[in-house]
DNA sequence: AAAAGGATCACCT
DNA sequence: GGTGATCCTTTTT
């Protein structure tokens, strides 16, 4: 089933280590989260709540359970979902995805056919299901086009902690062991 | 090693 | 209203 907003509204780390292995789910596309991040509070310089402006990244300081879809290097979306309560902005950053269904699709969409090129990595796993700006400030505890289910999901593995990637610029929280990826499976951005 | 390319922001005029 | 710098990346050299 799909989670409950209760779930999303916890500890933003609890819930990357606990998405692992989830399917999510947009359209007829789906697949495995393989790989997670947590971005915390505005004391977190690598989250935009810290540098951005508050209307740019709304739905960071609203609900969990929500989406929060940004674009960056001119060319690539980012598929986050929010955490914590509405006075912490904080959301989860989905790095990977191993492929269940539409897979013909993410193919044509991503112009390969290495199924271990598909979705490993944020901005590859938006391209191959289609998402993107549209899909921001989405609730995914309500919608059916887009959510999270523990239906089929992975069991019984490992979870590595390791520091998060491309944020050289934040600081004191750039060693942050705050990126979680299933141990021994191949469809991971980086090991 | 670096180009690709758009959105955003701080700062200037 | 314009400029320059930066970016939670990917792909190709």
């Amino acid at each position: 089933m799909k989670h409950t907003r209760n779930f999303y509204s916890r500890d933003t780390k609890d819930v990357a280590k606990e998405l692992l292995g989830m399917v999510l789910v947009h359209g007829y596309f789906s697949g495995y989260i393989t790989e997670t991040e947590a971005y915390i509070g505005t004391e977190d310089k690598a989250s935009h709540a810290s540098w951005r402006k508050k209307e740019t990244c709304f739905p960071m300081w609203g609900p969990a359970g929500f989406t929060y879809v940004y674009f960056t290097y001119g060319m690539h979306h980012m598929l986050n979902i929010v955490t914590e309560q509405p006075e912490l902005p904080a959301a989860v950053l989905i790095r990977s995805l191993e492929p269940v269904t539409g897979i013909d699709t993410m193919i044509k969409n991503r112009n390969t056919e290495n199924v271990q090129n598909l979705t490993t990595g944020p901005g590859k796993l938006t391209q191959a299901l289609g998402i993107d700006k549209s899909h921001n400030n989405i609730d995914i505890t309500e919608s059916d086009l887009i959510y999270i289910t523990n239906e089929g999901a992975l069991e019984n593995f490992g979870i590595v902690t390791a520091t998060r990637i491309g944020i050289d610029y934040a600081e004191e929280h750039k060693d942050k062991f705050w990126r979680y990826y299933i141990k021994d499976n191949p469809f991971v951005s980086r090991t």
